[in-house]
DNA sequence: AATCTTTTGTAAAACGCTTTACAAATGATT
DNA sequence: AATCATTTGTAAAGCGTTTTACAAAAGATT
């Protein structure tokens, strides 16, 4: 395939930002002339990377026609792994997850036991997609992801996975590009262009079983030097005094307000619960000592947020994670302190808010991670 | 003056990072044809933007001519404010400072007693330079700078000067583009610029009598949403219970560890110091309170850098400020906390410095910034 | 001094894009 | 049905740049 032309280029990327264009609207976009439009777009429409529809926009005249790009151009393989599942999806040029089945599994179990099934599954998916039309696979991992070498490193809830090559892996086994991401920056990444896409500094908050954050600055996802970034969850509070973090430091903001540490919190209290669902379904049950437990907790990662306002300035922070539904006094908290800890400047235009997208946020972002690597090349987004 | 080619502009800008470069270098960075760079070049020669001089590079072959900007194609124009100063500059394209005039003033008697002397001394000093080499007068200012309305924001030691327009008050004045910075800002531009040029992600930390950070992010300026980001000084610690900070809030580490705050300190103690210079006297005589003082000071500014390490990874942090060189103790207790409060992945490859720069580095980080206006445009830097 | 290597200049052709100009398509308005 | 507004297509000329090809300059090496 010889290299496209830069006009061609620019005029593809133009539908990255929206989903569907008239030949007017493209040209105010990229800045080429119509004549160069005109020609470009006729060659596309020949090989079908994008598709023709009337549209109905009414302007007194002749009817502008609707660009779109055909969204079977080209495929994205997903995997993404959790603590106790994993992922594997696929989406098409547009972002849209179109097949996507989840699995049970222990993460800690390790890579000998787990790795065989979900290469397998992802190489029956990703051999569905003709060869031509395979962008890559993008691979999510909850853990801190060192993107030179494409591996994790010291993830605290990957136990055994440590120095895992998955583009080594993944790379050989599917013969493809193969993109390595954290999954807090997926969550961050899909929250940003799905809901938010004009924001330019956004900081996206999990609230799991560990607490960790994705940060969007200058409209770019920041990584940090190596791919540590945003790790909100072990900020230390003096408050938290000698509570050890399973991260090896005390005092965390997570050995208290990580799910894990709640769940732990809520057994020696006497309750039964295995994970944060369990203790979403108390607080909607109305149980005030978990609610109480919930608050405090919640004013802690308050804390961490205000440092992080403090420092970064973003315009937005959003919360995500099944507690924050569980009951409104965790968003509640968190903009309390956040709002009285944090500088006037920088909360006087804040903005806090819950996620709006579900639980398979990461396999959304890391469609729109995938997409962004066909329009953007092999640049960072 | 029409409008420049685009080679010329992509030309022109890979003097930005080198002083001089031969055709076939800048054939290389440009990545325009040899017939281009050489028709362009000989333009550039003959209109005196570029100089040429024989360089001394042995390669078996025909020496390669070097080319340097001329510096004396632009100057931009510098006024910075301090607590107690204020200094009038003048720099070249090279980002040399070739004039700085520093005058004595409290900052807090205001801008109607302080401003008309600036006016006239930036006015006179900005006259020297022919119209057409005019680039643009840079303004610093110690407190958060709106950038869209090119104002400060209630600055905490600007008492008065709350509202106060410097684009439109200079700007009418001068009648040339002006940019206003905030000092930490400025600062970590000098650093970054002129000392670690490669650095991608730097926290640059001013200790002063306020405590502020320039961040620089993805080889840009990270400004934030409201130009409040980098505010180091006001992330509260709750080791610091009920300590009042000049910002309205408690428990801030600014009012501990901040100059104000340690001059406050010592005087209650007994001892007559007036600000932070005194203070590094007296630690260069041995005093061990003073010594004990400023080390408990230095490890709370250490868990605020620590925060700040964890949430954006940066490679490299920069610690300027008087008090820095006062005793060995300020820099290797920060460092000490920094690396046991942040992450491992974090902390594995960073390394944390003392400025370089002195104490004009305010007034280099403007001239930096000013030349960046001339090789990039309006566009932020 | 002759040769080699590297840098630089110049001219001509080709390429991608823009500008300009004219024309046609297409639906709304009168 | 005639007119108008808007969108789209096409052809020709021009501009900036690249590619190619040939040549010259200038210092190092032999």
């Amino acid at each position: 395939m010889k290299a496209a032309l830069p006009s061609e280029q620019s005029l593809i990327r133009t539908f990255r930002d929206r989903a569907s264009l008239t030949r007017l609207e493209i040209q105010e976009a990229t800045g080429l002339s119509r004549v160069t439009v005109s020609q470009r777009i006729q060659k596309l429409l020949t090989e079908k990377v994008l598709l023709e529809s009337k549209s109905t926009i009414v302007s007194g005249g002749r009817k502008a026609t609707t660009l779109s790009l055909n969204p079977n151009g080209g495929f994205v393989g997903i995997v993404d792994f959790a603590a106790t599942t994993f992922s594997i999806a696929l989406a098409n040029l547009h972002g849209d997850v179109i097949q996507n089945t989840t699995s049970m599994i222990d993460i800690s179990d390790g890579p000998k036991r787990i790795l065989p099934e979900v290469i397998r599954q992802i190489k029956e998916l990703y051999a569905t997609v003709p060869k031509s039309k395979r962008l890559g696979v993008v691979v999510g991992v909850p853990g801190p992801v060192d993107h030179i070498h494409g591996r994790v490193v010291s993830p605290p809830i990957m136990q055994g996975w440590d120095g895992v090559d998955f583009i080594e892996v993944f790379g050989k086994e599917l013969s493809t590009p193969i993109y390595l991401e954290n999954d807090a920056n997926l969550i961050a990444f899909a929250e940003w262009k799905l809901v938010y896409p004009d924001e330019r500094d956004l900081l996206v908050v999990k609230l799991g079983t560990g607490i960790g954050s994705g940060i969007i600055l200058n409209k770019q996802l920041h990584r940090g030097a190596q791919g540590a970034a945003g790790d909100l969850g072990h900020v230390q509070l003096d408050a938290l005094k000698g509570s050890a973090c399973r991260c090896g430091h005390t005092d965390c903001v997570e050995s208290f307000s990580g799910g894990w540490a709640l769940v732990e919190k809520l057994n020696e209290m006497g309750y039964k619960v295995k994970n944060t669902t369990d203790i979403a379904d108390l607080c909607r049950k109305g149980d005030a000592k978990v609610i109480r437990l919930l608050t405090e907790a919640s004013s802690y990662i308050g804390h961490a947020i205000a440092d992080a306002v403090n420092l970064l300035n973003p315009s937005r922070v959003v919360i995500e994670g099944r507690l924050v539904n569980a009951t409104d006094l965790v968003l509640a908290t968190i903009k309390e302190v956040v709002y009285q800890r944090a500088g006037a400047l920088a909360t006087k235009h804040l903005t806090v808010v819950p996620a709006k997208l579900g639980t398979d946020c990461a396999v959304l972002g890391a469609a729109q991670l995938g997409v962004d690597r066909f329009f953007y090349g092999i640049s960072d987004s």
